[in-house]
DNA sequence: CAAATATGTTAGGTTTATCTAACAAAGTAA
DNA sequence: TTACTTTGTTAGATAAACCTAACATATTTG
């Protein structure tokens, strides 16, 4: 197989939650300023003013000087694909496994970045497989999971023939 | 609730992997040694010896100049720790998710640094919960849900009345 | 045991991502 | 319109991880 690729940006960590908090900002509020950058991030405006220098560079995001901020249509498609695992993940910690949505919020924050595209690919239809289920028609292992959650062992059955 | 601990290493990821490979190479091997920590890590030597005095520092780490590597009883704590929860996302990973473990151990190094404890359990749990069936007794959900993973689908089913 | 090889350390440099302090532009209001 | 406030930028420093090149110790072997 051919493993060359199309010029693909190869994004830090950091970046790739710059580009994810504009796309978020711009969802919210219509538009994305250094401030609200700043505040979203937990890091002060001149870490934000870098950043933007060079995702402008890498042409991902537009931004002319004590402006507004975009994302070009590439910095888009970037930043879709990194809401596109952070809800995934929320869902998955949160609905299956029922861990507090602050914790499954940071959790998902720091792992959607790491997170293959083919485990991704996975995750999604297993979060898909049971969220499609209408809540009351849910499987019975689920029920008898989240009884395990709860109480470290599984749901008490008569076996018969098999006490001990 | 008292939210002081006790004096709590906070590491990094980095220096976490450190110690996860010190414990990795003592299981192996018996010993760990610098150009081991190395080769097992991709990274060169100085850099080894430039967490390893740090780690020393921590009182994570026993290390003499030209000597061999060792973890502190903390040290041991600490990379266990690490060693646990690289072994349940592997498990979940490769026997639930069904990837290829080349990729399920790509993605095990770098989550196994920032799952929260509150996750890992519960991960711990759900992944426990299924292990624990003897894989011919596994429910028919998970052959279900197998079965969607290949196919993108539901297995099919002829619903009475509700046909559309 | 001395020379050659392997392993480990030191010194010094680079990159990424952050910060503070000082300055500059824009927006608001008297 | 001038002064005040908010927002954004520049300059320069710091910290974490890494690197290469040069040097130092250990180990192996002729």
């Amino acid at each position: 197989m051919d493993t060359r690729r199309l010029p693909q940006k190869n994004l830090s960590s950091n970046m790739e939650d710059y580009l994810e908090a504009i796309a978020v900002l711009k969802k919210d509020k219509k538009i994305a300023r250094v401030k609200d950058i700043s505040s979203l991030m937990n890091v002060r405006t001149p870490s934000v003013t870098a950043a933007l220098t060079f995702l402008c560079q890498q042409g991902l995001v537009e931004h002319e000087r004590y402006g507004y901020v975009d994302l070009t249509p590439e910095g888009e498609r970037l930043a879709q694909r990194v809401v596109k695992r952070h809800d995934t993940l929320i869902k998955f910690f949160t609905d299956i496994l029922k861990i507090n949505p602050d914790i499954a919020q940071n959790d998902a924050c720091k792992i959607e970045h790491s997170i293959s595209p083919e485990s991704f690919a996975k995750l999604t239809k297993f979060v898909e497989f049971i969220e499609t289920y209408p809540e009351r028609r849910r499987p019975e292992w689920f029920k008898k999971f989240d009884y395990y959650f709860g109480a470290g062992k599984r749901v008490a059955r008569i076996k018969k023939g098999t006490q001990k």
